[in-house]
DNA sequence: TATGAATGAGCGTTCATTCAT
DNA sequence: AATGAATGAACGCTCATTCAT
């Protein structure tokens, strides 16, 4: 019974984690089976379960590591100086978005975390906290909108968070199924609709 | 109990089309087994293979019911004389989908095709016509946006489609998995952003 | 209710069992399903069920005809005068098989028959039945053989009867399977390795 | 059980094999189920699987089996010196195939192996490249009498090749279907049909 | 008579998971 | 720690047969 170092157990944790996700971004969930995951991983059934109980275990790892990472670059983003407007905010996000899913196939897994937390209430509790998180930092931006008055003073963030986090999806929709939509234009469309603060603001 | 009427058939067809609708729409597309839908349904394997061949083609055909559901509703608001600004048809179109998804639970249905459309072809062409069509009219309403002159004369009307649309998912997501976003709050939290044309026009 | 003439009956019947004769000469007997045998019969379901009470029902009324047929052709060669030899014999039979096969397709059925007699009780009794029946015309004709001194008076004409019915399936499926062999080349064959008698004998 | 020999596996797959024949045999390749296997053999559905990647796969692998086994026995007795007769050919063939039988109940799969080559053309092929084989040997064989002087110079031994090939069929039929066929009386038949050369040759 | 919609047992196969080694 | 053979419930689907019309 070989004891083995702490890091080694977390290498091969994150090997088991990598090889998932690129099989259920490949697949899906459902149609990757724990053999997919065995041979992408080069591991055995039972090393892959001494480390994960199940297969609803990995996608519940899988989903706090995208949530985690998701709140990173939101907070990056939407704290920086000078207030971006909407359209730049957006931009910025989608880029690093398009480019998180050309590195690692990961924003493919997005719509089908979605499915799932219709109809799993594991995958809804990370599905609902991942939202939750994102659109506390959307109604943090809206509420500096108004501070600086791309807002009126009665402004209701909530309903223009709500809004705003509701772009994304349908970008990330509209990405990996007609693959023709881009970070610029996103960014174009929005401030052509926007066009009050198009010229930026003075202060964050 | 043959020699039996049309109506006899297509009542058949769509008790297992909704019975087929419900189960989806409680367990997903793949954790719904046929025989899943037999119970719901009422019917015997035999009776639901006579009318569809195979599980995916139940799927297709809930499909195409939808697409052309879709487009039905949006067809209807998007024309409205005077012009709607664009919290006014989001609203209007939210609230239609909330509607639908009380009386018929279709709504639900939406993530999974998208998750879908990743994994399976024929998923990703029904999604794709369906998505593409529906940008297609948002493009004609924001090309009506820049003829009133709610855009400018070289808005990019493509980009502006594709903000519009994105909107859509980000809706129902929040709807289905928050549930605590109304369509009255997407309205005013969109036309919150876009100041310019709160007072509405005279005509279309 | 209509009352329906004895020949309509007889036609219908006649027309159910062709049917599933030609499919079970393409697809054999488990693969037909009763549905093939009700479209390439042109008829429903109740109908062929109403005459014929199951599956196996049909296979057994076809094996009967087969039976029936099988007994005619032979009689017919088998008294010819002056009396052929082996060769000949087979080469005649052979001939007559090929051009039912032919014709008919029916020649197929055969080694299918053969099959089902190891595993169905039933079909053991049509076999055997015709197989036996077959034999003692091989005797017959062997009988002959001794009577006019082709065979030794002590000969044993029942192993004799053994061998030359022997031939015939070898035949069916060297033609069926391999394709390559011909009437005349059995017979010539047979001639070849039995030259004592190559030149015919003075009575039958 | 992992970590297990070459020749636990070599042993559990002839366990598969095995249970297969003995279904087969008994039942016919159709109307055997992949659960008669499973129970005949005592392993669990999973397990057959492992072995045996479909029912297809089981039967491909014991055809093979038949036909290596086959091509050994005549490849055995047909080089024998001084060359038998062909009825002492045909008898120690007929006496091997009965043991064979009696041992293993192998022989019964051969006319399901005939009929399955009608419909099946991956069965066809098993079975043309045996019966091809074997009559390879048969003309080796009429080749040698023909050297030897028991045919004459210009003998068409191809056509005594499918001659004597195709009284094996015709035995096993007899054999297995009417069961009152000896090896000795088919020796003895076709020795009283083929006289001139009953009393044996001095050399091969 | 004839229809064909409906039944439901049973098919071949997969796959998440376990555990002896 | 790691292996991979083994399990067995469940899957999507077929098909011989029945019977209301």
């Amino acid at each position: 019974m070989p004891r083995v170092s702490e890091e080694h157990l977390e290498r091969r944790r994150q090997q088991i984690l990598d090889a998932a996700q690129t099989c259920f971004a490949n697949k899906g969930f459902h149609s990757t089976s724990m053999q997919d995951v065995f041979t992408e991983s080069g591991l055995s059934a039972g090393a892959v379960y001494r480390y994960f109980k199940s297969k609803d275990d990995l996608i519940a790892a899988l989903a706090a590591d995208a949530t985690q990472l998701l709140r990173g670059i939101l907070d990056d983003i939407i704290n920086r100086d000078p207030l971006p407007t909407p359209g730049g905010l957006v931009g910025a996000l989608t880029t690093e978005l398009v480019q998180l899913g050309e590195r690692t196939g990961r924003v493919r897994l997005a719509p089908q975390a979605w499915a799932l937390a219709l109809t799993d209430e594991a995958a809804a509790h990370y599905v609902r906290t991942a939202m939750g998180a994102l659109r506390d930092r959307w109604r943090d931006y809206a509420d500096r909108m108004r501070v600086i008055g791309w807002l009126p003073p009665d402004a209701d963030t909530d309903a223009v968070a709500k809004v705003l986090l509701g772009i994304m999806p349908g970008f990330i929709l509209q990405h990996l199924v007609l693959g023709d939509v881009t970070p610029d234009e996103m960014s174009r469309g929005l401030d052509t609709l926007l066009p009050g603060y198009r010229h930026a603001p003075t202060a964050g």
